[in-house]
DNA sequence: GTCGGTTTGTTCCCGCGTTCACAAACTCCT
DNA sequence: AGGAGTTTGTGAACGCGGGAACAAACCGAC
Protein backbone atom coordinates (compact mmCIF):
# COMPACT_ATOMS: atom_id res chain seq x y z
CA UNK A 1 0.00 0.00 0.00
CA UNK A 2 3.07 2.41 0.15
CA UNK A 3 2.52 5.30 -2.87
CA UNK A 4 5.03 5.90 -4.36
CA UNK A 5 5.10 9.39 -4.89
CA UNK A 6 5.81 9.54 -8.49
CA UNK A 7 9.11 7.95 -9.54
CA UNK A 8 11.30 7.58 -6.95
CA UNK A 9 11.06 5.76 -3.69
CA UNK A 10 13.49 7.04 -0.60
CA UNK A 11 10.70 6.83 1.82
CA UNK A 12 12.48 8.17 5.45
CA UNK A 13 15.97 8.80 5.30
CA UNK A 14 17.71 8.85 8.83
CA UNK A 15 18.36 12.45 10.25
CA UNK A 16 22.10 11.16 10.87
CA UNK A 17 22.10 10.22 7.46
CA UNK A 18 20.43 13.48 5.95
CA UNK A 19 23.21 15.69 8.03
CA UNK A 20 25.95 13.45 6.27
CA UNK A 21 24.85 13.89 2.76
CA UNK A 22 25.84 17.65 2.16
CA UNK A 23 29.43 15.99 2.81
CA UNK A 24 29.13 14.06 0.57
CA UNK A 25 27.85 15.94 -2.15
CA UNK A 26 30.72 18.55 -1.46
CA UNK A 27 33.58 15.55 -1.49
CA UNK A 28 32.01 14.30 -4.91
CA UNK A 29 32.14 17.83 -6.46
CA UNK A 30 35.91 17.74 -5.05
CA UNK A 31 36.62 14.87 -6.97
CA UNK A 32 34.25 15.85 -10.41
CA UNK A 33 36.83 19.16 -10.05
CA UNK A 34 40.40 17.04 -9.43
CA UNK A 35 38.63 15.22 -12.78
CA UNK A 36 38.00 11.35 -11.14
CA UNK A 37 35.25 10.29 -13.32
CA UNK A 38 34.63 7.24 -10.18
CA UNK A 39 35.17 6.50 -7.10
CA UNK A 40 34.96 3.77 -4.47
CA UNK A 41 32.90 3.84 -1.22
CA UNK A 42 36.58 3.41 0.45
CA UNK A 43 37.91 6.44 -1.91
CA UNK A 44 34.89 8.73 -1.73
CA UNK A 45 34.74 7.65 2.31
CA UNK A 46 38.30 9.24 2.86
CA UNK A 47 37.52 12.02 0.83
CA UNK A 48 34.40 12.90 3.14
CA UNK A 49 36.31 11.88 6.42
CA UNK A 50 34.14 8.75 7.24
CA UNK A 51 33.57 5.61 7.57
CA UNK A 52 33.44 3.34 4.19
CA UNK A 53 30.38 0.98 5.66
CA UNK A 54 28.77 4.02 7.54
CA UNK A 55 28.88 5.72 3.23
CA UNK A 56 27.73 2.54 1.77
CA UNK A 57 24.35 2.56 4.54
CA UNK A 58 23.75 6.19 4.09
CA UNK A 59 23.80 6.15 -0.06
CA UNK A 60 22.23 3.23 0.15
CA UNK A 61 19.02 4.62 1.72
CA UNK A 62 18.61 7.04 -1.87
CA UNK A 63 18.83 3.48 -4.05
CA UNK A 64 21.38 1.21 -5.48
CA UNK A 65 23.33 4.07 -7.41
CA UNK A 66 26.28 2.12 -7.39
CA UNK A 67 27.78 -0.87 -9.69
CA UNK A 68 29.77 -3.80 -7.52
CA UNK A 69 32.98 -4.37 -8.67
CA UNK A 70 33.63 -1.18 -9.96
CA UNK A 71 32.56 1.46 -7.37
CA UNK A 72 30.44 4.96 -7.99
CA UNK A 73 30.20 7.82 -11.12
CA UNK A 74 30.97 10.38 -9.47
CA UNK A 75 28.42 12.58 -11.58
CA UNK A 76 25.77 10.23 -11.48
CA UNK A 77 25.93 10.19 -7.69
CA UNK A 78 26.26 13.52 -7.26
CA UNK A 79 23.22 14.65 -8.53
CA UNK A 80 21.31 11.78 -7.21
CA UNK A 81 21.91 13.37 -3.71
CA UNK A 82 21.22 16.64 -5.04
CA UNK A 83 18.03 16.06 -6.03
CA UNK A 84 17.66 13.93 -2.95
CA UNK A 85 18.53 17.40 -0.85
CA UNK A 86 16.86 19.44 -2.55
CA UNK A 87 19.28 21.21 -4.05
CA UNK A 88 19.13 20.91 -7.60
CA UNK A 89 17.27 24.29 -7.88
CA UNK A 90 18.07 27.07 -5.86
CA UNK A 91 16.09 28.21 -2.58
CA UNK A 92 15.15 31.36 -2.07
CA UNK A 93 16.41 32.76 1.35
CA UNK A 94 16.37 35.89 3.29
CA UNK A 95 18.66 37.26 6.22
CA UNK A 96 17.56 39.32 9.06
CA UNK A 97 20.09 41.19 11.25
CA UNK A 98 23.07 42.88 8.89
CA UNK A 99 25.43 43.16 11.55
CA UNK A 100 28.97 41.94 11.42
CA UNK A 101 27.80 38.25 11.04
CA UNK A 102 25.29 38.94 8.57
CA UNK A 103 27.72 40.97 6.51
CA UNK A 104 29.69 37.93 6.28
CA UNK A 105 27.04 35.34 5.82
CA UNK A 106 25.51 38.03 2.63
CA UNK A 107 29.13 38.05 1.24
CA UNK A 108 29.40 34.36 1.16
CA UNK A 109 30.07 32.55 -1.82
CA UNK A 110 29.25 29.36 -1.26
CA UNK A 111 25.52 30.03 -1.23
CA UNK A 112 25.00 30.67 -4.98
CA UNK A 113 26.99 27.48 -5.40
CA UNK A 114 25.09 25.21 -3.48
CA UNK A 115 21.47 25.94 -3.95
CA UNK A 116 20.74 29.40 -2.44
CA UNK A 117 20.07 32.27 -3.44
CA UNK A 118 20.37 35.69 -1.06
CA UNK A 119 16.84 37.30 -2.33
CA UNK A 120 16.55 39.40 0.67
CA UNK A 121 18.63 41.30 3.30
CA UNK A 122 16.27 42.95 6.13
CA UNK A 123 17.46 45.11 9.45
CA UNK A 124 15.56 46.85 11.61
CA UNK A 125 17.94 50.14 12.10
CA UNK A 126 16.36 52.02 9.32
CA UNK A 127 20.53 53.24 9.23
CA UNK A 128 21.16 50.66 7.65
CA UNK A 129 18.37 50.16 5.01
CA UNK A 130 20.17 52.56 2.66
CA UNK A 131 23.44 49.92 2.31
CA UNK A 132 23.65 47.41 -0.59
CA UNK A 133 25.99 44.84 0.47
CA UNK A 134 26.86 41.82 -1.96
CA UNK A 135 24.76 43.63 -4.54
CA UNK A 136 21.67 43.15 -2.00
CA UNK A 137 20.15 46.07 -0.99
CA UNK A 138 19.50 46.07 2.91
CA UNK A 139 15.74 46.72 3.09
CA UNK A 140 13.21 47.32 6.37
CA UNK A 141 12.27 44.58 8.48
CA UNK A 142 8.44 45.10 8.04
CA UNK A 143 9.01 44.38 4.22
CA UNK A 144 9.84 40.69 5.34
CA UNK A 145 5.71 39.40 4.57
CA UNK A 146 5.76 41.25 0.79
CA UNK A 147 9.18 39.59 0.07
CA UNK A 148 8.29 36.19 1.52
CA UNK A 149 4.58 36.17 -0.40
CA UNK A 150 6.36 37.42 -3.89
CA UNK A 151 9.48 34.56 -3.96
CA UNK A 152 8.22 32.03 -2.18
CA UNK A 153 10.69 32.10 0.74
CA UNK A 154 10.55 29.07 3.20
CA UNK A 155 14.12 29.44 4.82
CA UNK A 156 15.25 32.09 6.84
CA UNK A 157 18.47 33.30 8.53
CA UNK A 158 18.78 34.78 12.19
CA UNK A 159 21.93 36.64 12.19
CA UNK A 160 20.22 39.07 15.00
CA UNK A 161 21.04 40.01 18.67
CA UNK A 162 20.20 37.33 21.10
CA UNK A 163 17.38 39.88 22.04
CA UNK A 164 15.78 40.17 19.10
CA UNK A 165 16.31 36.65 17.80
CA UNK A 166 12.59 35.34 19.22
CA UNK A 167 10.56 38.58 17.79
CA UNK A 168 12.25 37.57 14.46
CA UNK A 169 11.82 34.44 14.33
CA UNK A 170 8.14 34.85 15.43
CA UNK A 171 7.53 37.23 12.14
CA UNK A 172 8.86 34.89 10.44
CA UNK A 173 6.92 32.11 11.14
CA UNK A 174 4.05 34.45 10.76
CA UNK A 175 4.67 35.05 6.97
CA UNK A 176 4.98 31.74 6.21
CA UNK A 177 8.46 30.57 6.61
CA UNK A 178 8.92 27.14 7.87
CA UNK A 179 12.89 26.49 7.85
CA UNK A 180 14.75 28.55 10.15
CA UNK A 181 18.71 28.51 10.49
CA UNK A 182 19.69 30.35 13.87
CA UNK A 183 22.91 32.45 14.59
CA UNK A 184 22.10 34.35 17.49
CA UNK A 185 22.57 32.91 20.98
CA UNK A 186 18.92 31.85 21.84
CA UNK A 187 16.55 28.61 22.33
CA UNK A 188 14.19 29.87 20.01
CA UNK A 189 10.09 28.20 20.81
CA UNK A 190 8.69 27.89 17.14
CA UNK A 191 5.01 25.76 16.76
CA UNK A 192 5.28 22.44 15.13
CA UNK A 193 6.16 22.11 11.77
CA UNK A 194 8.96 24.94 11.56
CA UNK A 195 12.52 23.79 11.48
CA UNK A 196 15.26 25.26 13.13
CA UNK A 197 18.58 24.37 13.21
CA UNK A 198 21.20 26.63 15.45
CA UNK A 199 24.44 27.62 14.72
CA UNK A 200 26.30 28.51 18.30
CA UNK A 201 30.01 30.02 18.34
CA UNK A 202 30.61 29.78 22.31
CA UNK A 203 28.75 26.35 22.75
CA UNK A 204 31.29 25.12 19.89
CA UNK A 205 34.09 26.35 21.85
CA UNK A 206 32.93 25.59 25.33
CA UNK A 207 32.57 22.03 23.93
CA UNK A 208 36.58 22.14 22.99
CA UNK A 209 37.42 23.91 26.16
CA UNK A 210 35.84 20.99 28.39
CA UNK A 211 37.97 18.20 26.36
CA UNK A 212 40.86 20.52 26.58
CA UNK A 213 40.59 20.69 30.03
CA UNK A 214 40.46 16.47 30.46
CA UNK A 215 43.39 16.76 27.95
CA UNK A 216 45.31 18.72 30.40
CA UNK A 217 44.11 16.75 34.06
CA UNK A 218 44.80 13.98 32.26
CA UNK A 219 48.97 14.20 31.99
CA UNK A 220 49.43 16.66 34.85
CA UNK A 221 53.14 16.82 34.30
CA UNK A 222 52.92 20.04 32.48
CA UNK A 223 54.52 23.06 33.64
CA UNK A 224 51.68 25.09 34.04
CA UNK A 225 50.69 27.92 36.99
CA UNK A 226 48.23 25.48 38.79
CA UNK A 227 49.05 25.40 42.71
CA UNK A 228 48.55 22.24 44.37
CA UNK A 229 46.04 22.79 46.78
CA UNK A 230 47.09 19.44 48.90
CA UNK B 1 39.53 1.27 42.80
CA UNK B 2 38.28 4.34 41.07
CA UNK B 3 41.34 6.75 42.06
CA UNK B 4 39.04 10.17 42.90
CA UNK B 5 41.63 12.92 41.12
CA UNK B 6 41.19 15.54 44.11
CA UNK B 7 38.16 16.43 44.90
CA UNK B 8 35.52 15.84 42.42
CA UNK B 9 34.50 12.60 40.69
CA UNK B 10 33.00 12.85 37.23
CA UNK B 11 34.64 10.25 35.32
CA UNK B 12 33.27 10.08 32.18
CA UNK B 13 30.45 12.78 30.47
CA UNK B 14 28.72 11.52 27.50
CA UNK B 15 29.15 13.48 24.36
CA UNK B 16 25.55 14.58 24.52
CA UNK B 17 25.41 15.94 27.76
CA UNK B 18 28.44 17.91 27.12
CA UNK B 19 27.24 19.78 24.55
CA UNK B 20 24.07 20.65 26.21
CA UNK B 21 26.02 21.85 29.31
CA UNK B 22 27.01 24.95 27.58
CA UNK B 23 23.00 25.83 26.97
CA UNK B 24 22.40 24.95 30.47
CA UNK B 25 24.67 27.17 31.28
CA UNK B 26 23.59 30.19 29.46
CA UNK B 27 20.09 29.32 30.69
CA UNK B 28 21.49 29.86 34.07
CA UNK B 29 22.70 32.89 33.20
CA UNK B 30 19.50 34.36 31.84
CA UNK B 31 17.46 33.38 35.51
CA UNK B 32 20.53 34.73 37.27
CA UNK B 33 19.93 38.31 35.42
CA UNK B 34 16.07 37.85 35.93
CA UNK B 35 17.00 37.51 39.65
CA UNK B 36 15.78 34.15 39.67
CA UNK B 37 17.99 32.35 43.01
CA UNK B 38 16.79 28.94 42.87
CA UNK B 39 15.12 26.68 39.69
CA UNK B 40 13.00 23.22 39.52
CA UNK B 41 15.19 20.74 36.79
CA UNK B 42 11.14 21.23 34.66
CA UNK B 43 11.83 25.57 34.83
CA UNK B 44 14.83 25.16 33.59
CA UNK B 45 14.57 22.61 31.13
CA UNK B 46 11.97 25.08 29.84
CA UNK B 47 14.37 27.55 29.61
CA UNK B 48 17.19 25.55 27.75
CA UNK B 49 14.25 24.12 25.06
CA UNK B 50 15.06 20.41 27.20
CA UNK B 51 12.97 17.54 28.40
CA UNK B 52 12.98 18.06 32.53
CA UNK B 53 14.50 14.16 32.34
CA UNK B 54 17.05 14.87 30.22
CA UNK B 55 18.38 17.66 32.22
CA UNK B 56 18.27 15.87 35.56
CA UNK B 57 20.14 12.92 33.95
CA UNK B 58 22.80 15.38 32.51
CA UNK B 59 22.84 17.15 35.58
CA UNK B 60 23.14 13.96 37.70
CA UNK B 61 26.51 13.48 35.58
CA UNK B 62 28.15 16.11 37.37
CA UNK B 63 27.11 15.72 40.81
CA UNK B 64 24.25 15.92 42.88
CA UNK B 65 24.20 19.52 43.31
CA UNK B 66 20.17 19.55 43.55
CA UNK B 67 18.02 19.71 46.54
CA UNK B 68 15.11 17.11 46.21
CA UNK B 69 11.66 19.27 46.59
CA UNK B 70 13.42 21.99 46.24
CA UNK B 71 15.32 22.69 43.04
CA UNK B 72 18.64 23.65 42.17
CA UNK B 73 20.37 27.12 43.36
CA UNK B 74 20.60 29.09 40.40
CA UNK B 75 24.23 30.40 41.22
CA UNK B 76 25.82 27.46 42.56
CA UNK B 77 24.56 24.75 39.55
CA UNK B 78 26.11 27.86 37.02
CA UNK B 79 29.25 27.75 38.85
CA UNK B 80 29.50 23.78 39.20
CA UNK B 81 28.84 23.76 35.74
CA UNK B 82 31.14 26.46 34.35
CA UNK B 83 33.88 24.87 36.20
CA UNK B 84 33.04 21.52 34.54
CA UNK B 85 33.04 22.91 31.20
CA UNK B 86 36.11 24.82 32.50
CA UNK B 87 35.72 28.19 31.46
CA UNK B 88 35.77 29.64 35.16
CA UNK B 89 38.88 31.06 33.88
CA UNK B 90 39.40 32.40 30.38
CA UNK B 91 41.02 30.54 27.17
CA UNK B 92 43.04 32.73 24.94
CA UNK B 93 41.81 32.09 21.16
CA UNK B 94 43.76 32.37 18.60
CA UNK B 95 41.68 33.36 14.84
CA UNK B 96 43.54 32.96 11.86
CA UNK B 97 41.88 34.35 8.37
CA UNK B 98 40.30 38.19 8.83
CA UNK B 99 37.72 38.07 6.12
CA UNK B 100 34.32 38.64 6.81
CA UNK B 101 34.09 36.18 9.02
CA UNK B 102 36.99 36.66 10.67
CA UNK B 103 35.93 40.00 11.38
CA UNK B 104 32.33 38.91 12.37
CA UNK B 105 34.39 36.81 14.68
CA UNK B 106 36.93 38.90 16.31
CA UNK B 107 34.07 41.50 16.67
CA UNK B 108 31.38 38.84 18.76
CA UNK B 109 31.16 40.12 21.87
CA UNK B 110 30.22 36.39 23.56
CA UNK B 111 33.84 35.12 23.63
CA UNK B 112 34.91 37.53 26.55
CA UNK B 113 31.28 36.73 28.75
CA UNK B 114 31.75 33.23 28.12
CA UNK B 115 35.32 32.32 28.89
CA UNK B 116 37.59 33.19 26.04
CA UNK B 117 39.81 35.47 25.06
CA UNK B 118 41.02 36.36 21.86
CA UNK B 119 44.49 36.71 22.07
CA UNK B 120 45.38 37.29 18.27
CA UNK B 121 44.10 37.60 14.86
CA UNK B 122 46.83 36.32 11.80
CA UNK B 123 46.16 36.82 8.37
CA UNK B 124 48.49 35.17 5.70
CA UNK B 125 47.86 38.21 3.64
CA UNK B 126 50.46 41.20 4.60
CA UNK B 127 48.42 43.95 3.50
CA UNK B 128 45.81 42.78 6.03
CA UNK B 129 48.82 43.37 8.81
CA UNK B 130 47.99 46.99 9.43
CA UNK B 131 44.70 46.71 10.50
CA UNK B 132 43.15 46.36 14.14
CA UNK B 133 40.54 44.84 14.44
CA UNK B 134 38.25 44.80 17.66
CA UNK B 135 40.97 46.09 19.59
CA UNK B 136 43.18 43.46 18.55
CA UNK B 137 45.79 44.25 15.51
CA UNK B 138 46.50 41.42 12.43
CA UNK B 139 49.33 39.88 12.69
CA UNK B 140 51.45 37.85 10.22
CA UNK B 141 50.49 34.23 10.27
CA UNK B 142 53.92 33.30 10.70
CA UNK B 143 53.85 34.52 14.16
CA UNK B 144 51.61 31.90 15.35
CA UNK B 145 53.62 29.51 16.79
CA UNK B 146 55.46 32.65 18.95
CA UNK B 147 52.25 33.47 19.86
CA UNK B 148 51.03 30.00 20.90
CA UNK B 149 53.94 29.62 22.98
CA UNK B 150 54.32 32.88 24.72
CA UNK B 151 50.51 32.91 25.66
CA UNK B 152 50.00 29.10 25.98
CA UNK B 153 47.15 28.76 23.65
CA UNK B 154 45.36 25.59 22.96
CA UNK B 155 42.18 25.91 20.70
CA UNK B 156 42.68 28.15 17.12
CA UNK B 157 39.88 29.04 14.98
CA UNK B 158 40.06 28.66 11.32
CA UNK B 159 38.11 31.08 9.31
CA UNK B 160 39.85 31.11 5.97
CA UNK B 161 39.17 30.09 2.49
CA UNK B 162 38.39 25.97 2.07
CA UNK B 163 41.79 25.88 -0.21
CA UNK B 164 44.23 27.23 3.35
CA UNK B 165 42.24 25.25 5.75
CA UNK B 166 44.39 22.19 5.70
CA UNK B 167 47.23 24.27 5.89
CA UNK B 168 46.52 26.62 8.74
CA UNK B 169 45.65 23.84 10.80
CA UNK B 170 48.60 21.73 10.13
CA UNK B 171 50.53 24.66 11.26
CA UNK B 172 48.23 24.92 13.95
CA UNK B 173 48.60 21.18 15.49
CA UNK B 174 52.74 21.87 14.57
CA UNK B 175 52.41 24.60 16.89
CA UNK B 176 51.03 22.99 20.08
CA UNK B 177 47.29 23.66 19.06
CA UNK B 178 45.34 20.74 20.56
CA UNK B 179 41.77 22.14 19.75
CA UNK B 180 40.57 23.42 16.09
CA UNK B 181 37.02 25.04 15.07
CA UNK B 182 36.78 25.25 11.51
CA UNK B 183 34.66 27.44 9.99
CA UNK B 184 35.87 26.70 6.15
CA UNK B 185 33.99 24.30 4.21
CA UNK B 186 36.63 21.10 4.61
CA UNK B 187 37.08 17.87 6.43
CA UNK B 188 40.33 18.61 8.33
CA UNK B 189 42.39 15.97 8.66
CA UNK B 190 44.24 16.05 12.04
CA UNK B 191 46.69 13.93 14.30
CA UNK B 192 44.98 11.27 17.10
CA UNK B 193 44.46 13.92 20.51
CA UNK B 194 43.44 16.87 18.20
CA UNK B 195 39.53 17.96 18.51
CA UNK B 196 38.33 19.46 15.74
CA UNK B 197 34.86 20.91 15.60
CA UNK B 198 33.35 22.52 12.44
CA UNK B 199 30.56 24.76 11.89
CA UNK B 200 29.27 24.62 8.38
CA UNK B 201 26.95 27.25 6.41
CA UNK B 202 25.93 25.03 3.95
CA UNK B 203 25.33 22.02 5.43
CA UNK B 204 23.34 23.90 8.00
CA UNK B 205 21.05 25.16 4.84
CA UNK B 206 21.07 21.70 3.00
CA UNK B 207 19.51 19.88 5.59
CA UNK B 208 17.10 22.40 6.09
CA UNK B 209 16.13 22.22 2.53
CA UNK B 210 15.56 18.56 2.65
CA UNK B 211 13.11 18.62 5.12
CA UNK B 212 11.60 21.74 3.57
CA UNK B 213 11.50 20.04 0.08
CA UNK B 214 9.51 16.93 1.91
CA UNK B 215 7.27 19.52 3.54
CA UNK B 216 6.48 20.78 -0.07
CA UNK B 217 6.07 16.94 -1.20
CA UNK B 218 3.67 15.86 1.25
CA UNK B 219 1.15 18.67 0.64
CA UNK B 220 0.98 18.72 -3.54
CA UNK B 221 -2.18 21.15 -2.72
CA UNK B 222 -0.06 24.07 -2.78
CA UNK B 223 -0.90 26.84 -5.40
CA UNK B 224 2.84 27.23 -6.18
CA UNK B 225 4.42 27.19 -9.78
CA UNK B 226 4.59 23.30 -10.13
CA UNK B 227 3.01 22.35 -13.53
CA UNK B 228 1.72 18.80 -12.90
CA UNK B 229 3.58 15.96 -14.96
CA UNK B 230 0.72 13.82 -14.74
C1' DG C 1 7.09 14.32 65.51
C1' DT C 2 4.33 13.00 61.75
C1' DC C 3 2.13 13.52 57.40
C1' DG C 4 1.28 15.36 52.78
C1' DG C 5 3.25 17.62 48.90
C1' DT C 6 7.13 18.43 45.97
C1' DT C 7 11.30 17.59 43.41
C1' DT C 8 15.57 15.19 42.58
C1' DG C 9 18.38 11.20 41.23
C1' DT C 10 18.22 6.80 39.08
C1' DT C 11 16.65 2.58 36.98
C1' DC C 12 14.66 0.37 33.21
C1' DC C 13 13.28 0.01 28.57
C1' DC C 14 13.14 1.19 23.84
C1' DG C 15 14.70 2.96 19.49
C1' DC C 16 18.34 4.90 16.64
C1' DG C 17 22.86 4.79 14.79
C1' DT C 18 27.31 2.54 14.01
C1' DT C 19 30.08 -1.20 12.78
C1' DC C 20 31.26 -5.77 11.32
C1' DA C 21 30.93 -9.27 8.19
C1' DC C 22 29.35 -11.51 4.20
C1' DA C 23 26.63 -12.73 0.14
C1' DA C 24 25.55 -10.85 -4.38
C1' DA C 25 27.20 -8.87 -8.46
C1' DC C 26 30.34 -6.97 -11.61
C1' DT C 27 35.03 -6.76 -14.33
C1' DC C 28 38.99 -8.54 -16.23
C1' DC C 29 42.14 -11.97 -17.54
C1' DT C 30 43.10 -16.33 -19.40
C1' DA D 1 33.37 -19.60 -20.80
C1' DG D 2 35.16 -19.73 -16.29
C1' DG D 3 37.57 -18.22 -12.33
C1' DA D 4 39.98 -14.81 -9.49
C1' DG D 5 39.64 -10.40 -7.65
C1' DT D 6 37.04 -6.38 -6.37
C1' DT D 7 33.32 -3.68 -4.55
C1' DT D 8 28.54 -2.83 -3.36
C1' DG D 9 24.45 -3.50 -0.56
C1' DT D 10 22.56 -5.39 3.59
C1' DG D 11 21.59 -8.39 7.69
C1' DA D 12 22.78 -8.75 12.43
C1' DA D 13 24.97 -7.46 16.70
C1' DC D 14 26.11 -3.92 19.75
C1' DG D 15 26.35 0.32 22.27
C1' DC D 16 24.66 4.93 23.21
C1' DG D 17 21.12 8.23 24.14
C1' DG D 18 16.19 9.54 25.28
C1' DG D 19 12.08 9.22 27.98
C1' DA D 20 8.96 7.42 31.33
C1' DA D 21 8.34 6.08 35.85
C1' DC D 22 9.45 5.58 40.56
C1' DA D 23 11.86 5.52 45.01
C1' DA D 24 14.54 8.52 48.00
C1' DA D 25 14.87 12.85 50.17
C1' DC D 26 13.55 17.37 51.53
C1' DC D 27 10.24 21.20 53.17
C1' DG D 28 6.42 22.95 55.64
C1' DA D 29 2.16 22.61 58.25
C1' DC D 30 -0.12 21.06 62.25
Amino acid sequence: MTPRSSSESARDIPEATVARLPVYLRALTALADDGTRTCSSEHLAAVAGVNSAKLRKDLSYLGSYGTRGVGYDVDYLRYQIAREIGVTQDWPVVIVGIGNLGHALANYSGFRSRGFRVVALLDADPRRTDEVVAGVPVRAFDDLEQIVREQAVAIGVVATPAVAAQDVADRMVACGITSILNFAPTVLAVPEGVDVRKVDLSIELQILAYHEQRKSQAEPALPTDVRGTA
